[in-house]
DNA sequence: ATTGCTGCAAACCTTTTGCAAGAAT
DNA sequence: ATTCTTGCAAAAGGTTTGCAGCAAT
């Protein structure tokens, strides 16, 4: 077990190794089951775009194994979550988004194209050590994504 | 005008007065119309509580000017926001708020409790200037609160 | 007189839930 | 065998939209 998080947000929770074995060893031994559901969700997340939201996983899962209720993968998702398998971002106006947790990076997501940047924990450390300090507030920077401008739109 | 935001996000909009007749002003200055439910958004975001959801609104608005109808908020809301004399901050699972725009604040929002804790932007201005520095990415703090765990939370 | 704003009701979208049946351990 | 997980269908939230009538400029 790794502390995931930056500065002041030490959140220990099951490590997710890349491959598929070894994350549904990590769900049994953090007291799940592997499903059919959770299996196509997992591969989903490893294959797809690193940063899916519920509909692409929905739609993703759909081609590899026809069948399986969106209420499922809704469920799949929460428990994934709760095991510390998978980080769901709230991005503003955009729709929330997936990813399998790695060790640790935030996300620019940009309100003009909806391009999601991700930004090592490291980066952003001092915010992370202010708001500590002066609010006695622990920021999880990995919850929420900054939204703003991407170079590109900006330029627009 | 001022510039609204942190380093690397000069957005030049209207200044909004904190006196109704002079917010109204702005809003006709700006093209719009000022209305009976302009004002009574306005005026419920003068005297409430700050950071009011969409719901707080329409239920303030109905106990000051019974009658209109919630979308008739919703859009004045974003006429508003357009315009910018309102500002509205995502914040998570918790519902999205609105406050007047002012001199430019950041927000925590407790995971725990809801708590919303204003953070003068100068606070955060480095996570701005190295965003943009690295990213090229103009980072807009007001946009998407912070999420994390207040300092009484924490310690449950 | 224009043109924008409003109310109403319905649509929308994403996510959640209850329940009985089915599957993983 | 037990307990968790699933499919279905329905509900729930929050927000948006079409439209005809009303109101601010």
């Amino acid at each position: 077990m790794l502390p995931i998080n930056g500065p002041g947000t030490a959140v220990y929770r099951v490590t997710v190794p890349a491959q598929p074995e070894l994350i549904y060893d990590a769900i049994r031994n953090a007291g799940g089951r592997v499903t059919v559901s959770t299996r196509a969700v997992v591969e989903a997340l490893l294959d797809g775009d690193r940063h899916l939201t519920a509909d692409d996983i929905i739609a993703e899962t759909e081609r590899r194994t026809p069948g399986i209720a969106e209420s499922t993968i809704y469920r799949v998702l929460q428990r994934l979550d709760e095991l510390g398998v998978v980080e769901h971002v709230h991005s503003g106006h955009h729709a929330t988004f997936y990813h399998l947790r790695d060790l640790g990076h935030a996300h620019l997501v940009c309100t003009g194209c909806g391009a999601i940047i991700d930004v090592p924990d490291r980066v952003l450390a001092t915010v992370s050590t202010t708001v500590a300090r002066d609010y006695g507030f622990t920021v999880d920077l990995h919850h929420t994504a900054l939204n703003g401008r991407c170079a590109d739109c900006r330029e627009r």
